[in-house]
RNA sequence: CGGGGUGUGGCGCAGCCUGGUAGCGCGCCUGGUUUGGGACCAGGAGGCCGGCGGUUCAAAUCCGCCCGCCCCGACCA
């Protein structure tokens, strides 16, 4: 029904993925690079991931971290103290042989997380339990070599958070986790209006050297699922394989208990897959590196002056005005292009609100106010639009998280039987709740069968007695399957 | 790594079969007219046709080798 208005960019529903990498190109998000799996984070891109990446900088200060950095390269014996950690990551690490001119007597890994070399470090650092929690977060960049990249969905080096963490006790380290993970979904669900599902990974997902893996997924337009951020619990493992001990209140030795947890910029990919359209990008105001795009209309001098003067008084009108994320964000184009460019370039680019001020809304002091999630139209008083502009992006934000929420119920299923499952996930893919015995071989043939697989064991699913799809075996509740990203 | 496709101004493509030294649309630059859903006219800039070798008087075009990229099959924030 929008299709009328898009040149430059597929229909969404007929081929999501070309779809998706024509916004992030044509919107200016991000750009291939010569490295091949490697890109560019554009301006518009690079907004939009500062936006989330401050929010949720703050949460992490609030909650009592500091920002530290850790070195880029992890010697190879670090990396493989801790031996399922290897295994998980071998893989996917590159690693630097050679500098200065000569091969090096040990390879450094390019950092694939910072575990490693983090718990090697901080064992200096600890020696008493006066010395805990230390509380630590780095925001830097890791290398995973992937051989399928997508821009900002999964390309070889990303940008991202690490936070990591330790206790002295058990307790301490499972309550860091779920704050961790409360983090990403106040940042997914209050900031980028993406709903999230909290829960627990299985065996076969959690990260490697975790003793388990809490995680939040989210539901994009084409019905698949995402992760958008992870909580580790890691025990001692990392503790142990690294010798940090503490003398504890009981005069005896211990090997404290650590967390790490992480959040990237894929959260920019689910962003453009959870709300996008087929004019292009929607973003949730808070996001949005504009808020509202003034596009000035007229057909002569007088008329553009006329319309210069209204613009003029709303600078003054617009300079104190707050939004739920900080000063309102605005622009105005001025460009010598048409009127009807410049209202598909800034809906392509996902501006949630378009204020076109021509000389017949001069004349009768207004403005028209134009909303890109469904182009809905509303004239304004010009002298009211400073004072209507907060409500109306919050009503947005609001509303954008509303219609992802209903989305998601809409095709989230449940269902018995395995012959079910495989229909429902053919015929409309999604979220399907369906009981699972707890076995990996059930979970592996499932995976291997129909592409899905187990998102996560959700925190917030009634117990529910049932038998698992493949062996029949008692289920206890039922678990979140769904094809993924 | 196995199967399929493709490489020609910034982008998208035609030309290749039937060899004769390159064309279209968009974009870009200049000037003018325009501006309430992607404006129009005129002029202009820009290409060792992926690379190397061969055939030929002559190769974007025919032949061989190599390289890059895209899509599909085993892992991942």
């Amino acid at each position: 029904m929008t299709m009328e208005y898009v040149k430059e960019i597929p229909s969404k529903a007929e081929a999501f993925s070309d779809w998706y990498t024509a916004v992030c190109l044509r919107a200016e998000l991000a750009d291939y690079s010569p490295v091949r799996g490697m890109m560019v984070i554009r301006p518009y891109g690079y907004a939009i991931w500062e936006s989330m990446r401050d929010e949720l900088d703050r949460y992490i200060k609030r909650t009592g971290h500091s920002n530290v950095y850790f070195p880029l390269f992890v010697p190879r014996s670090l990396l493989e103290k801790e031996a399922e950690h290897v295994e998980g990551f071998n893989p996917q690490v590159a690693w630097v042989t050679h500098a200065g001119g000569e091969e090096l007597a040990e390879w450094l890994a390019i950092r694939p997380t910072s575990e490693a070399i983090i718990a090697e470090v901080v064992k200096g650092w600890i020696q008493s339990y006066r010395d805990l929690p230390l509380l630590m977060n780095l925001w830097n960049n890791v290398v995973r070599w992937e051989l399928r990249t997508r821009l900002f969905l999964r390309t070889a080096e990303f940008l991202w958070q690490e936070a990591h963490t330790f206790h002295a006790t058990e307790q301490e380290a499972a309550d860091e986790v779920a704050l961790g993970l409360e983090g990403y979904r106040s940042v997914a669900e209050d900031w980028l209006a993406i709903p999230v599902i909290r829960g627990r990974k299985s065996r076969a997902e959690t990260f490697p050297g975790a003793v388990y893996t809490d995680a939040v997924e989210a539901m994009m337009r084409d019905r698949r699922a995402l992760q958008a951020g992870t909580s580790h619990m890691l025990g001692q493992n990392f503790a142990r394989s690294a010798g940090i001990e503490f003398l504890d209140r009981d005069n005896l030795r211990k090997n404290p208990y650590g967390t790490s947890w992480g959040f990237s910029t894929r959260m920019v990919g689910a962003t453009i897959m959870a709300h996008g359209d087929d004019a292009g990008l929607v973003l949730p105001p808070n996001v949005a590196p504009h808020q509202v795009v003034v596009v000035p209309i007229f057909r002569d001098d007088e008329g553009r002056a006329a319309v210069a003067g209204a613009i003029e008084r709303l600078e003054g009108a617009f300079a104190g005005v707050q939004t739920a994320s900080g000063p309102l964000r605005w622009k105005v184009d001025w460009r010598e292009e048409s009127p009807g460019f410049k209202y598909n370039h800034w809906e392509l680019r996902g501006v949630p609100y378009r204020l076109e001020i021509g000389p017949r809304d001069v004349a009768a002091g207004q403005a028209v106010l134009v909303r890109r999630s469904d182009r809905a139209k509303e004239a304004l008083p010009l002298d009211a639009l400073a004072a209507e502009l907060p409500g109306h992006l919050a009503a947005y934000q609001a509303g954008l998280f509303q219609r992802a929420l209903d989305f998601r119920a809409a095709n989230t299923h449940h269902v018995d039987t395995y012959a079910d499952f495989k229909h429902v996930l053919d015929e409309d893919g999604g979220f399907l709740m369906a009981p699972w015995c707890g076995g990996d071989e059930c979970e592996k043939e499932i995976n291997a069968d129909t592409g899905a697989t187990i998102r996560l064991v959700p925190f917030d699913s009634p117990d529910e007695a049932g038998t698992c799809l493949v062996d029949g075996r008692p289920s206890e509740r039922r678990v979140l399957f769904a094809r993924a990203y």
